[in-house]
DNA sequence: GTGAAAGCGCTAACAA
DNA sequence: TTGTTAGCGCTTTCAC
């Protein structure tokens, strides 16, 4: 292992001098400075991390806390956390992979061993176990995910009510005037995060508004529970020409039950999806669809941790506007 | 933060006393092991994982290397990483996420900085740049997949020369005599980890073996790609009955294909895939297929980790063997 | 603009 | 079976 003091003897300078060059914390004659440098990459000398966690209390890690399996779609889970990873690098940090059923434990033993400078938890649930231990330490820490009672903490997530609004609109501007909304498994609506229940409270809410008839449904996202769902809407509704999809499993199987019940996407009934934008582009027809910005949300919770870190504690909810995409899957209905 | 002195001060021991307690490395009565632990959650206490790594020189976590966007399947991958993690926890490591674009520096950082007391690497080429900076430092490192020179280093992979070689005897068993594999895309077999390649040879071995006529192409895995693909096949070979896939992204484009064609699965055509058990069970009839043991490549990567960092370096390439699961979507092909 | 030196909290000899 | 103590490599006062 090559040490400062051996960097610090090859250059001609004190310890203290070598650590200042690398910390920038204090000004440096340009001399000095290319002395130093030159013989850091001649020993190819790092710093010990241990060994600088310990001297300045700062470990330059960020813990980032996954779901080992959720009712997210896992390419979404992959893309915030390398979002996170490569935004992470931007600010001198590691990311420290940590999975959701560690629990509470897994929180109180990064926090309690400084092993990570702060914390970026996903899937957040409602009534979160996690968020009461993260408010008895003082460690920083991002949600991704609203959790029912946001006082005091730093959430990012996608709009989900304007989410499901902004579906709404766009339904309703191509003039179709029964619409439904296939969303997610009971066990999301029970459990879970809340965003389900955002999207609808949007969607019913602009419904009424602009006085379209409005149905939604829970859905496993199974085949045949696509089948029953669409068939109970249909029997209902017979009129329904728009839908709105939230649970990205039951996309294809809805396509497919569209095309054997013989309408045509678009020509007789439209499609909007709320999903990463990849589902929605390897669809066929390609999918008008609302993204999940993944990528944002992941750099977003980076920067707010890194603020929190730099500037105290300012808590702060963001709620990224939904970004819907026309593509091939909604058009004007069918003047009859 | 609470510090092993307070809790030794609590326990009415010295700090050594509360070190060996806590590293079973010396025995301790029954009396003062109950104090001391007594102590530890009276106070809440986690070691300074800084301070605990620079004095013993382990750092606790294993480093692991992801590849930012690849030819391999996201859900393949994300599972890995969520084994590595699971098992890392067993053996009290933690899990650093790096990508794969940090390169050759990122693992000099990791090596030289003692971050991380060994890594594992995903998604690793032929003439993977990252294996001379390994071999240079002496920090332990399990390979998944394999590069084209071994020596000295240790491997974990599916054994993909066998896995074309039980697709083979799948077909052949069930009477089929002319068979096509649709491999990778063209960038895969150029680049990448060689996996491609092997899955042909061993696919053209056993096919040459038990006397099978035998055709292997490349294939994007777009609709259009593969469109042309089995054209291209079913013009130079019409009496082809067998298809192993190997491309994920061609699956559900190839099953399309063949049902556009009139050919029924597996009545007149059967399909052997190569892909996560997810996948297989997902399509439409599900597939006969031999799975991608993510999980046991991210287990046993763990373990050989370990066991280089507990009994030093002992070189290995284990490849696991294939196996087959038989499906829907392969048959006797029929008496004509 | 630079250096000397006192810790940071833990582990592991060495001593008893 | 337990305690004392010397570092581990770095940061950061304090001093010049």
């Amino acid at each position: 292992m090559v040490t400062i003091a051996e960097v610090a003897r090859q250059a001609g300078v004190s310890p203290s001098t070598v650590s200042y060059v690398l910390s920038r914390k204090r000004s440096i004659s340009e001399d000095t400075r290319r002395r130093v440098e030159a013989a850091i990459d001649a020993l190819g000398y790092h710093p010990h991390a241990g060994a600088r966690a310990l001297a300045s209390n700062r470990s330059n890690i960020l813990a980032l806390m996954v779901p080992l399996r959720s009712d997210m779609y896992v390419p979404v889970i992959m893309e915030i956390a390398m979002a996170v990873t490569t935004e992470a690098r931007e600010f001198d940090q590691d990311v420290l992979l940590l999975t959701k059923d560690e629990g509470t434990g897994g929180v109180r033993r990064i926090a309690g061993s400084g092993l990570a400078d702060a914390m970026i938890l996903m899937d957040v649930e409602l009534d979160d176990d996690r968020i009461p231990v993260l408010r008895e330490t003082s460690t920083p820490a991002v949600l991704i995910g609203l959790p029912a009672d946001t006082a005091g903490l730093t959430c990012v997530d996608l709009d989900f009510d304007a989410t499901g609004a902004a579906c709404v609109d766009h339904l309703a501007d191509l003039g179709h005037r029964e619409i439904a909304l296939i969303g997610e498994s009971e066990g999301v609506y029970r459990r879970h995060t809340g965003f389900a229940a955002r999207t609808m409270t949007g969607f019913q809410r602009r419904a009424s508004e602009r006085g379209l008839r409005a149905v939604h449904r829970m859905c496993e996202g199974t085949y045949e529970s696509t089948a029953g769902v669409l068939a109970r809407i249909l029997e209902e509704r017979p009129g329904t020409t728009g839908f709105i999809v939230q649970n990205e499993a039951a996309i294809t199987p809805l396509l497919s039950l569209l095309r054997l019940s013989g309408r045509a996407v678009p020509e007789d009934t439209s499609v909007v999806a709320i999903c990463p934008d990849q589902v929605a582009l390897q669809s066929s027809p390609r999918l008008t669809s609302v993204s999940i910005p993944a990528e944002e949300m992941g750099r977003h919770a980076v920067r707010q941790a890194m603020s929190q870190l730099e500037g105290g504690h300012h808590p702060s909810v963001t709620l990224i506007p939904p970004l819907l995409t026309v593509r091939e899957s909604s058009a004007a209905v069918p003047a009859s």
